[in-house]
DNA sequence: GTAACGATCTGGTACCCTCT
DNA sequence: AGAGGGTACCAGATCGTTAC
């Protein structure tokens, strides 16, 4: 990001990374970073300092808390794509379509499930993005998203028996973790995770697996979608993907995080406080029913309501930047580096309005948190 | 077979500039 | 002011190679 030669006489854009520096930043690979600044480098570097990486390969089993495995989607849509059905010829074979999912009247076990693609998924929403009737994708409107039996449209179908043997040695959950291979540094936001059905998921979508309790995951989620992290990947994404070993060296709070407690959840462990609104952002519709009750909530799909989402996740996000040890100062630096939310958000609101009340939201942490102390 | 990842292609949007 | 063109950005899909 040095444009030109006169970028290499800036002092704040001239900095040195130690051998150290790079092992504390990417143990397992050594891959040096992309920092624009020396205060980028120092205030990464921090971070790193407190939070373990999602998986040390150095330390076996210890190094991986969240006794997590990856893999590139269920189905890869270059060698896979035989495997693959449209609606024209599932249509042609007499079967029917419930929700997103073809059905054989006559044989129950022959259904066919919808493939996900990257582009369907976003922050605490598995219905982003859908194909419509003339095989475009297109966003999905809020009319559709506040209504919790609209399912998204793939652009293909696959075998219901495919998917479950893809699964049956990874999860015995009917929900998934994907994210985004794709993504840029530059983007409006680089990592993209989100909690899916129990579907076909193309390799550009890959997925996690876990062995722990969904409430964890669920702060894992919010953890992913934090702008904490985001500002931490936008130094290791060199190219267009979200690679494993990218992934695998991010700050993530470990498990053992959630069991504890902080002056501003009243009572609360982290993980009841967190996973929460985790499942009150991602429970939209009927087709995300058992991640809700395996966090434990037996209620109706939450209503899409976006003043409501606004405030949950900023919520969310001043919690991870006070977990991940961030002054409010430093959180508005963080925040500050991300153009286009600044640029949205003063489009439609007439100001930076995220970093604004992210930044409320932490002074009334701070607060109670200095009450407690008293 | 899985994973990392480059090259190329597609189709879209956003924004800027110039010309009329 | 509006039309048209150019360019950058965005988000993939697809294909291929290499390594293990």
């Amino acid at each position: 990001f040095a444009h030109s030669d006169a970028d290499l006489s800036d002092e704040t854009k001239r900095f040195a990374l130690s051998p150290t520096d790079i092992a504390l930043l990417n143990p397992n690979t050594k891959t040096c970073p992309i920092f624009r600044s020396a205060q980028d480098a120092e205030l990464t570097k921090s971070i790193y300092r407190r939070v373990p990486i999602l998986v040390n390969e150095s330390k076996g089993e210890a190094g991986n808390a969240w006794g997590i495995s990856f893999r590139q989607g269920l189905f890869n849509m270059t060698s896979d794509s035989g495997l693959f059905r449209s609606a024209e010829e599932l249509e042609a074979r007499g079967l029917k379509l419930e929700g997103n999912v073809w059905r054989d009247e006559e044989n129950e076990s022959a259904a066919f499930l919808p493939l996900y693609e990257a582009k369907m998924l976003h922050h605490f929403d598995h219905r982003w993005a859908t194909y419509d009737e003339a095989g475009d994708t297109r966003d999905v409107t809020l009319a559709e998203k506040q209504n919790a039996d609209f399912v998204v449209t793939p652009r293909y179908w696959v075998e219901k028996s495919n998917v479950e043997e893809r699964l049956k040695d990874k999860s015995d959950k009917e929900w998934l973790l994907g994210f985004r291979d794709i993504c840029r540094n530059n983007d409006e936001r680089t990592v993209i995770a989100s909690i899916l059905p129990s579907v076909g998921v193309g390799n550009n979508a890959p997925l996690m697996f876990f062995d722990k309790e969904p409430r964890q995951v669920a702060c894992l989620v919010a953890n992913l979608s934090s702008f904490a992290l985001d500002w931490v990947a936008r130094f290791k994404v060199g190219g267009v993907h979200l690679n494993f070993f990218i992934a695998q060296q991010l700050p993530v709070l470990p498990p053992s995080t959630y069991a504890s407690s902080a002056a501003w959840t009243d009572g609360a462990t982290l993980g009841e406080w967190i996973s929460s609104r985790v499942v009150e952002l991602c429970f939209t519709a009927h087709d995300l029913t058992a991640f809700a009750r395996d966090c434990g909530f037996d209620g109706e799909p939450f209503g899409w309501d976006a003043e409501r989402r606004f405030e949950v996740r900023c919520e969310l996000d001043a919690a991870f930047f006070a977990l991940y040890g961030l002054s409010m100062d430093e959180a508005a630096y963080v925040l500050d580096t991300f153009p286009i939310v600044k640029r949205k958000d003063e489009a439609k609101f007439g100001s930076y309005r995220t970093k604004t009340r992210i930044l409320e939201l932490m002074a009334a942490m701070q607060s109670s948190s200095a009450a407690k102390n008293v």
